[in-house]
DNA sequence: CTAACGGCG
DNA sequence: CCTTCGCCGTTAG
């Protein structure tokens, strides 16, 4: 049983120094003699976290030693390639061996293995035993192939407390394999380009993945490769050995010859005099601090100011749960739901938040139902003897579909599930993560950190939820937080929601509601002071529930076209790296721009002084190596394997990843806050990134298309919305007559600073006009003119000055809203949606002109986002009011997207353009323009 | 984790 | 010395 289990800790102590080192290489720790402490710093903080919270009765650290392996006898260039270790790095491995010396922690060495294998061998026995729960301890996935029922492998997150507990099913869920055993299958066709484990070619995660679920095994894909085609085949059988090779390495060792037994392992008294020594030589006082107190004294230098940095924390006091009287209830009758619903109907105002299996609102199912209509009083409705889920749903539409303003926080979510079971939700909506977004987008949003901040309020934890309700800690992937955090922050805590009982969940559900409502309140007054209560109430909380419909439809996907693709793309991205390789004399990564600079520029001398990077990196961009093509023709080559992988990796390969099985169609999320202009972001996957610029990626294009026979893909994009924005927003009469006579602005501009009639314009004087009139909107300077267009940087700032004189009022604009910017710190668009600039009067010059170029395109690129949406809002109305089957798929900034019904189209077309077109009416009737575009994909809809 | 790169508007 | 805004995803180290 748990209380009696012992708990063995097993450390990779390698990979653990390498991981802290390079995980502060931004900001290292040095002590007060100039040593690097990071590495030893973040080991000691995973090892304290260990030994003060997770209760360890058994722990080692192995380490590898300097011996060869039987991995490098099968394989001599087994981890050749590696750097060589950091001096740095070098230096902390001793000093974290002292440590454990003094911590009495068994340092677990063996000549001739890794520390993979000692790891491997001590959880095997322990596994044999019976007795032990085991955590590897390790950032290194290779592990996952050692786990069992009752070994885990425990991944430390960015901070000590983060921390990803992988047990079976996680490991199943994570590999897409059936038994662990498997992830050795994987990891051998994959291969590791940090160890030189080669894998076999053209196969990485993705493919060996799949193989593997299709197969079962290396030895079995070799069998039946009869069953593979086209290039996949051919790179399998030529590859047998080296596959079978590659399974080898991966393999971990369960039957080293360790000596060290469990007894040595018991976990130790500490030497208290050798660990402060250390600590003071380190300089480790927060360390020193946590284990001792007040009975560390700080070591010398300037380190001793620490003890009066560090009084005992005053810290003001959260409120919690238990501070006040709550009237929390429980509602799982039909009569009790029926009454609730009674008073609920009265409220012009409440609160609602779901309780949820899972975060996909497509897969997720109900737990309950929280709600709130006053201060420190709320209800969780669930399911009961009575009450069917859908029931209690059904009782609650009424309340959900009515006038009254509907409170929540991350709402997208909440009315995503209602969706999802065909419940359509209407607004007012109120939502406390977007309100708070506008108010304070600097700050995170999450409910815990606005009731700490603004109620001083500390929330009940999931993690205790599910703690007190001793449910065994499971690692699904289910659990309540949003889909932006999920990616964001390590999985912690991974709580399985339906094994707690509704008693445990009801104050933790009840709360939440509660602190949503009591938020709700104080963000509206806060929405009113800073001025964005237009910008909230008009724009972002209609578009809520239309962002919610939008991904909610989803846009299909050919499946096929990209597979097609792919193949193509295989093929060139082979033959290129085999004619890079032989150009270059040499194999090499070519994915990493540090050895292909080396390459071009270290070994092949292509020009004598290299650009180099921030880092000191040379430089190996598109524009950076277009320039050097004609000077060997591995650029070209290099130029055509990046369009091409990059094409592979991100689209090809990622898009089908995301295609929903159960409808077919990709379901973006939009997020509506994120970007400091107010621009919507698209990720999972990001489909505002989609390729049109270059013939192949065109192909991409190709394969977004209609939802069916008698549906065609319609695009409605504003043409040059941005400019638009600009000349209304400056009142530059000569930029405004342009638009107003629906003037081709770019020729119009060059007409203007050429000083020649419009009919007189060369296609390389328009397109010069088109450079500047985009460069002026980002702030651009005549050096960075010249380069783009490739012309002296006088020419450059000639051109720029006579743009100024011919439209003099932009001049001013910009001038202005910088001046603007620097007096109250913050600039605004049409709407209101304001952006802090807080570099603004930075004494850096170059950060403080970096800020004074946002400062002129946010009030740009922020109107051009509020008139869209705003457009958004009237669209999905008119398709909703007018009972059309055509629906709103996507925007990409200047772009709406349809699926849109055949029968519909000579109907719809003019209603959507005039509403995009009048959505935001801009000063002095500078008109918007919307062009539209159809066909049978999305490339043709333009 | 950050940097470099490159896809889009 | 730096030098064009706003994003997201992939890869390497």
């Amino acid at each position: 049983m748990a209380d009696t289990t012992k708990r063995l800790f097993l450390l990779d102590g390698m990979a653990l120094v390498y991981r802290a080192h390079f995980a502060l290489i931004r900001n290292p720790i040095y002590n007060s003699k100039g040593m690097n402490t990071s590495a030893v710093f973040g080991f000691m903080n995973t090892l304290l976290d260990i030994l003060d919270n997770h209760s360890p009765t058994h722990l080692g650290v192995a380490f590898d030693t300097k011996e060869p392996t039987p991995r490098h006898e099968i394989f001599p260039e087994y981890k050749a390639q590696r750097d060589a270790m950091p001096e740095d790095l070098a230096k902390a491995i001793p000093e974290v061996k002292r440590l454990l010396k003094a911590f009495h922690i068994p340092v677990i060495e063996l000549p001739g293995y890794e520390a993979d294998d000692i790891i491997g061998t001590l959880a095997h026995q322990a596994d044999a035993t019976g007795e032990y729960q085991t955590f590897m301890v390790t950032p290194d996935k290779d592990f996952a192939q050692l786990v069992t029922p009752t070994t885990t492998m425990w991944k430390p997150g960015r901070k000590g407390s983060e921390v990803e507990l992988m047990d079976v099913p996680a490991i199943l869920s994570k590999w897409e394999i059936e038994d662990t055993s498997q992830v050795i299958d994987i990891l051998a066709l994959w291969g590791d380009a940090s160890d030189n484990i080669p894998g076999v070619p053209g196969i990485g995660e993705k493919t060996a993945k799949k193989l593997i679920k299709q197969f079962g095994s290396v030895e079995k894909l070799l069998e039946s490769t009869d069953q593979l085609k086209g290039k996949q085949k051919e790179n399998v059988e030529n590859n047998k050995e080296q596959a079978l090779l590659s399974k080898k390495l991966v393999t971990i060792m369960v039957d080293a010859p360790v000596s060290t037994t469990f007894k040595d392992l018991v976990l130790d008294q500490r030497d208290d005099e050798a660990v402060k020594s250390l600590f003071t030589e380190l300089e480790f006082n927060a360390l020193g601090k946590r284990l001792y107190g007040n009975d560390f004294t700080a070591g010398r230098g300037h380190s001793t100011t620490a003890s009066a940095e560090q009084p005992e924390l005053v810290q003001a006091e959260l409120k919690t749960l238990a501070d006040f009287k709550t009237n929390y209830a429980l509602v799982n009758s039909a009569a009790e739901l029926d009454k609730l619903v009674k008073q609920l109907e009265k409220q012009d105002l409440f609160c609602f938040d779901l309780e949820t299996t899972a975060l996909n609102p497509r897969t997720a199912d109900l737990l309950g139902v929280a709600l709130s209509w006053k201060a420190r009083e709320a209800y969780f409705v669930i399911p009961g003897k009575d009450l069917s889920p859908s029931a209690m749903l059904e009782k609650l539409k009424p309340a959900l579909t009515s006038k009254a303003t509907k409170i929540g926080h991350n709402l997208k979510f909440d009315l995503s599930v209602l969706l999802a079971k065909g419940l359509q939700a209407t607004g007012p909506f109120f939502d406390t993560m977007l309100a708070h977004s506008l108010v304070d987008p600097e700050q995170r949003h999450n409910m815990d950190y606005l009731a700490e901040s603004m109620l001083g309020y500390t929330t009940i934890k999931l993690a205790d939820v599910a703690a007190e309700n001793e449910a065994e800690a499971s690692t699904q992937s289910d659990d309540l937080f949003s889909f932006a955090e999920k990616k964001k922050t390590t999985k912690k805590d991974y709580v399985d929601m339906s094994a707690i009982r509704a008693e445990s969940l009801k104050d933790y559900a009840c709360e939440d509601a509660d602190i949503t409502f009591q938020l709700a309140e104080i963000l509206a007054e806060q929405l009113d002071t800073s001025g964005q209560s237009d910008v909230f109430y008009d724009i972002e909380s209609p578009l809520l529930p239309v962002l919610v419909r939008i991904e909610h439809e989803g846009i299909c996907v050919n499946r096929d076209s990209l597979t097609e693709i792919g193949h193509t793309l295989a093929k060139r991205i082979e033959n290129l790296t085999k004619s890079i390789y032989e150009q270059a004399g040499k194999e090499f990564n070519l994915n990493s721009p540090k050895q292909l600079g080396e390459i071009l520029f270290g070994e092949m001398q292509l020009v004598e002084k290299p650009k180099k990077t921030k880092t000191g990196q040379f430089k190996t961009d598109e524009s950076t190596l277009s320039l050097l093509a004609p000077k060997h023709e591995i650029v070209a080559n290099i130029l055509e394997y990046r369009e091409a992988s990059k094409l592979k990796s991100t689209y090809v390969d990622a898009l089908p990843e995301h295609i929903c099985p159960s409808d077919g169609r990709i379901h973006t999320h939009l997020h509506q806050l994120l970007t400091a202009t107010g621009r919507l972001a698209s990720s999972d996957p990001n489909l505002q990134n989609i390729p049109v610029r270059s013939e192949a990626g065109r192909e991409i294009r190709k394969a977004f298309v209609p939802r069916g026979e008698e549906f065609t893909l319609f695009a409605c994009d504003y043409s040059q919305v941005e400019l638009r924005v600009m000349a209304a927003i400056s009142g530059d009469q000569a930029m405004i007559d342009a638009f107003q006579h629906d003037h081709d602005i770019h020729t119009a501009t060059a007409a203007r600073v050429y000083g020649v009639g419009m009919d007189e314009v060369t296609r390389d004087m328009r397109s010069t006009a088109k450079m500047v009139n985009f460069g002026i909107i980002y702030g651009i300077s005549a050096f960075g003119l010249s380069q783009r267009l490739g012309i002296p940087r006088g020419e450059a700032a000639e051109i720029i000055d006579t743009y100024f004189e011919q439209y003099p009022a932009i001049k001013e604009f910009m001038d202005k809203t910088i001046e603007q910017a620097e007096k109250d710190g913050y600039v605004t668009t049409l709407s209101g949606r304001k952006r802090v600039l807080r570099d603004i009067n930075s004494r850096n010059a170059s950060i403080r002109k970096n800020a004074g170029r946002a400062a002129i395109n946010t009030p740009i690129q922020g109107t051009a986002a509020d008139m869209i949406k705003l457009a958004m809002i009237k669209v999905d109305d008119l398709l909703r009011k007018g009972g059309y089957h055509s629906k709103m798929i996507l925007q990409v900034h200047d772009e709406l997207l349809f699926d849109l019904h055949l029968e519909e189209k000579d109907e719809l077309i003019p209603k959507i353009v005039e509403a995009m077109q009048t959505a935001l009416p801009l000063p002095h009737d500078v008109p918007a323009k919307a062009d539209t575009g159809m066909g049978g994909n999305w490339l043709q809809a333009h």
